[in-house]
RNA sequence: GGGGGUGUAGCUCAGUUGGUUAGAGCGAUCGCCUGUCACGCGAUAGGUCGAGGGUUCGAGUCCCUUCACUCCCGCCA
């Protein structure tokens, strides 16, 4: 045989290769030994051939005493399998090997955990033996997944027609966002490159190039503290940016990208073919959050002025609404008849939330409307038929109710439709809805320093124009600014620029930047504007949480093939780690003694 | 920086009200077994109960401190 190790994979021989003489190499994933005859499933990426050997064979007690994720070669005939002893399990079930030969290729010590089973191990046991964890089933299958995402991504990008090009890994330290990644320079003494957050400005001069569509999976690094859904460090992103286009341009791009990528890669129903628009204001109100979920039917509504009504009579609410705080409920239909304790956890559950509660009656009818519950008393009949026709509540459904300032009301309504929604089992977790939120605040107000700050990415384009923006009110500016938002999860956020420099000036004077300081720490964009730009606009989608949703996994590091750790630290590769004096020294920096 | 959870054999976990020698499954080692596919059966080895301190006649169990991992808040386009 020519071959030197292998004529097949493990996961492509069938009933049509009986009688071939073969070669197969890969590692013992299992072995069942009889005592006088012995089955080992050989393992490689494509998947599991079973081979067997007997005592007859001299190797018999060689190949016995060889432990389980050994690399070996199996030289031998493909037979195939009695009906009752067919395995349908696996694709190769039909057919086994009969060893003739077998050779080892690589040796193995004792696992520090096993690769052969679907238990849930330590983190940093995985993240230590990275290279065993990734032999295992399901994890090996999302980085599979991740790959072919990725290509079938770039594959489409590039025919609808984007350029892909590589930005600087190695830049400046932006003064906005998040924490910079530094890297000192050895040939500028004092001086630091930052990891880029993201190829922002990259991508808006290559649009002033003229080079009209660009995209780049990009790598993009952000010193920021870990969340499940977030990496330490560093995480990947479609970046894409199109000149001479509008917002909805943008949207038909990435809707068709995303509903192709889902309906590729996932059975899972979309539960919209034309992702709904909401603006943010709209969905700070409606869901309490700017990254709603829409698989969940449960609404907020406002009905703050139910509570200045002579005919109401719950005075807790009354009288702070007359302070200024505002009253949000949530209905849930037909929910007359649950039991008291459902309603009990629920309020129980918010004042664990650090709410006051939610207070709760359900809408009854006998000859006349009336609320059933602890504060139902507390309403009168027109009050209530108000309340009906503000929420659409209908005879039968319950309503939960929040009284607070409008920051704490969003928070609480918005956990409170989650919490009731799975009570009540209303989410299905076999669909994916997308949305886009728009219409964003150019500016927002900072509760502790009472200033005007950018509220997203001051590059974005404010809706109007600079003779028509009123900008004595710059709180009630909107941007061409969007995020697309699936399953809750924010997916990724972007927008059209601002590409006229007066403009620019402007609104950063508004945010109380001088002409000097925008120059100053934006020359590269600025200059680069004031040289014949074109109106542009794209997005980022993050290629992390999309494998993530594809995989159906709740954490990133399952779709990731070397994560670090909570603390930003590689357990395989001791990163980071200490430097010697030499290298500090080239760099001209010196270490603080730590406490 | 703050809050919650977890930490017992190589791995996954049990361990009662504080009470005799800390257990099980998988894995390892040895033996038996020719149709299994989570093979079966028997035996053996394997423990700083994360670490340190305290209370107690006695601590895996209670208290304090501390470390590691994880989830969340802060932070984050």
């Amino acid at each position: 045989m020519s071959k030197k190790y292998r004529t097949h994979n493990c996961g492509e021989l069938n009933i049509k290769h009986v009688g071939k003489d073969v070669l197969l190499s890969g590692w013992i994933n299992k072995k069942r030994d009889h005592g006088n005859l012995l089955f080992i499933d050989l393992r490689d990426n494509y998947g599991i051939t079973q081979c067997i050997i007997d005592k007859e064979n001299s190797k018999f007690n060689e190949l016995e005493k060889t432990p389980l994720e050994t690399v070996i070669r199996i030289e031998g005939k493909v037979v195939n399998r009695s009906e009752d002893t067919i395995n349908k399990e696996i694709k190769t079930g039909e057919i086994e090997i009969g060893i003739q030969k077998f050779n080892v290729l690589g040796t193995c010590k004792e696992l520090p955990l096993p690769v052969f089973t679907d238990q849930e191990y330590a983190e940093d046991i995985r993240l230590k033996y990275r290279f065993l964890d990734l032999r295992r089933k399901k994890i090996h299958e999302n980085i599979i997944l991740r790959s072919k995402v990725i290509s079938f991504i770039r594959n489409q990008m590039h025919e609808l027609g984007f350029l892909e090009f590589q930005t600087p890994i190695l830049t400046s330290s932006s003064p906005e966002g998040a924490r910079d990644f530094l890297v000192p320079s050895r040939l500028n003494p004092g001086k630091f490159y930052a990891l880029p957050q993201a190829p922002q400005q990259f991508k808006q001069l290559i649009m002033v190039s003229g080079f009209d569509k660009y995209f780049q999976i990009a790598p993009c690094f952000r010193d920021e503290d870990a969340r499940a859904d977030r990496s330490p460090g560093e995480f990947y992103q479609l970046d894409l940016e199109m000149s001479f286009v509008e917002q909805e341009d943008v949207f038909n791009v990435v809707e068709t990208l995303l509903i192709n990528t889902f309906k590729e890669f996932s059975k899972k129903k979309l539960l919209f073919n034309n992702f709904p628009k909401i603006s943010y204001k709209e969905a700070m109100l409606k869901y309490g959050s700017d990254k709603p979920d829409l698989r969940n039917p449960l609404l907020i509504n406002d009905i703050t002025e139910i509570f200045l009504r002579e005919d109401v009579s719950f005075e807790i609410f009354k009288r702070l609404v007359k302070k200024g705080s505002m009253v949000r409920c949530i209905v849930t239909k037909k929910t007359k008849d649950k039991p008291r304790s459902f309603f009990d956890n629920i309020d129980k559950w918010a004042k664990n939330q650090g709410a006051s509660g939610l207070a709760y009656f359900t809408l009854e009818k006998d000859k006349e409307v009336s609320g059933k519950g602890p504060i139902g008393k507390f309403f009168s009949k027109e009050s209530l038929e108000q309340i009906m026709s503000l929420t659409g509540a209908e005879i039968g459904d319950s309503i939960f109710l929040a009284c607070s300032n409008k920051k704490d009301l969003e928070r609480i309504t918005s956990l409170a439709r989650e919490k009731i929604a799975k009570d009540l089992d209303l989410i299905d977790d076999d669909t994916f809805a997308f949305c886009w939120v728009i219409d964003y605040p150019m500016f927002e107000i900072n509760d502790v320093t009472n200033k005007i700050e950018f509220s997203h990415n001051p590059f974005s384009m404010p809706q109007g124009s600079l003779d028509n923006i009123n900008f004595e009110k710059p709180l009630e500016i909107l941007a061409y600014q969007y995020d697309i938002v699936c399953n809750g999860i924010e997916l990724s956020s972007g927008a059209i620029r601002n590409h006229i420099p007066e403009l620019m000036y402007k609104l950063f004077s508004i945010a109380g930047y001088s002409k000097n300081d925008v120059n100053q720490k934006f020359s590269g964009m600025i200059n680069a504007l004031s040289y014949g730009a074109p109106p542009h606009g794209g997005i980022a989608p993050g290629i992390d949480r999309i494998v993530m949703l594809l995989a159906n996994e709740k954490n990133i590091r399952e779709v990731t093939m070397f994560p670090m750790n909570q603390n930003a630290q590689d357990l395989m590769m001791n990163a980071p780690s200490d430097i010697n004096d030499k290298q500090l020294k080239e760099l001209n920096l010196s270490l603080r003694s730590k406490k």
